[in-house]
DNA sequence: ACTCGCCTTTCTGTCGACAATAAGGTATGG
DNA sequence: CCATACCTTATTGTCGACAGAAAGGCGAGT
């Protein structure tokens, strides 16, 4: 039996308080990146997000049995919906589900992290180039607030906050580019990676390399240069990969990773 | 109730006995673009697969309900499994799903068409790149047999067989170019718009098109010109949306879409 | 004839039960 | 002591039933 699940929360609806910012934002950007605001069966929700969040936070394990029958009974429901959540878990690669096996929490290899960043990086850049031509002067308020909200989530070293800043941030320079696609595959991408880069985000001056990152990107944006922030935020994900991999699998030299 | 799906097949088992050429070809081309080989619970692949052709050949119209009940009478299996292959075609982009409304076959704008392709276009550019770098010489054979056979088929005007050649074709020079992120987000990316893609291939002349275009394609690959691969995958994804919003919705004018 | 609201029917989401299968543990033999 | 085969247990996939929500039809009122 797979005690993990038991041990690592006890209520089931509230496993937060852990972070003193934000308790519940977290939880509404995950329903925006799982897609759980139209298929919003209360049941299953709870599920995926409970799930979907010790995913992410690490609590957790890459590779952990996920046992339906003991999901089911944590949220007093049947087998049925959590099944259901797990599905839809799947189909965004925060878990696997092969037939008659259990389902288990995805795990990645580095190959499979380079792929994700080599795709990433050229979509964002397609984002970067769309965004500066669609951005109205609103957005641009819009984008510059967040900013500076973390730039001082960055200096009060609050990497929780900054992180999902950052992602709320993505996700708003996807919208405003206007293409719903491109979005829905970014955030796809996003998900799988959101572990690796909150990890990779405690790394010693990593933090204010992102702040720096950000912010050089929002100014071509602003300056109307979609040219420059295209490259801009090409680099800032090879820049991401790099610090996920010397964090993750301690890279044996400081060589830039030259993405695949 | 939803008489058309029960109007528009027979026995479930086996609704082809429409093409000559290879009768279940198309449905392992399908299982892959699903992922239906590890998740390979008989009666959902069973559903998955008459569903998803269906939806592809035409058979089911966009924004038709698909009623699981009666589904799940025409399979001789209960709802689960039917939700369960319509949560999966809904994973895909080939169903709607919203809660306690009745699944329908989706249904796209041509704003949404445009965005796609707009994708596409600068993912398989990334892909022309890939495979020439990549490309073994038995690659190369592999590719140049598929081309001969899609020759035939445009010869002998057999859309049918050509559509899925073409189909066979860019999903192995996606496997070739190495990175399963990549190919899978094509994969799914080309599943929305078969439907649309097979109506285009009917137009005079877009056959002989798009045969033209893949030889080009080929030689730039074979000649290792990994640049010129990508900017003529980029140029044939275009014309391919051109055709497809002539086709469709009957262009005013003859002016090429600049996709957004 | 048309619109609005009620009522019936149909369908979805959920549940607990069951058979089949995988996982894990135990005994047996080398 | 280790490997293998068997057996027990746990877990999955499927099923039919049921409550509640949609969808559609019907009638009343204008």
């Amino acid at each position: 039996m797979t005690r993990a699940i038991a041990e690592s929360a006890v209520a089931g609806q509230e496993s937060d308080a852990v972070s003193p910012a934000a308790p519940q934002d977290r939880s509404v950007e995950l329903i925006r990146l799982l897609k759980l605001n139209e298929r919003r069966e209360p049941a299953v929700v709870q599920v995926a997000l409970w799930v979907g969040l010790g995913i992410i936070e690490g609590r957790l394990k890459p590779g952990e049995d996920l046992n339906s029958v003991e999901l089911s009974h944590r949220f007093n429901s049947s087998r049925t919906p959590v099944r259901e959540a797990l599905m839809l878990l799947e189909s965004e690669g925060l878990v696997e589900i092969r037939a008659r096996k259990r389902p288990r929490v995805a795990a990645f290899t580095e190959q499979r992290v380079r792929e994700i960043y080599y795709v990433r990086q050229h979509l964002l850049a397609l984002v970067g180039e769309l965004v500066t031509a669609a951005a109205t002067d609103e957005d641009l308020v819009s984008m510059r607030a967040r900013l500076t909200r973390m730039e001082q989530d960055a200096a009060a070293n609050d990497i929780d906050s900054y992180f999902w800043g950052h992602v709320e941030l993505q996700e708003e320079m996807a919208r405003i580019a206007g293409n719903e696609t491109l979005k829905g595959i970014l955030d796809s991408l996003a998900l799988r990676t959101l572990i690796l880069r909150h990890a990779s985000l405690a790394q010693p001056g990593r933090l204010a390399a992102s702040v720096s990152d950000q912010l050089r990107i929002f100014e071509a944006i602003e300056r109307r240069d979609g040219q420059l922030a295209a490259m801009l935020l090409e680099r800032a994900t090879v820049a991401a990969l790099n610090a996920i991999e010397m964090g993750e699998w301690g890279s044996d030299d400081g060589n830039p990773v030259t993405a695949r």
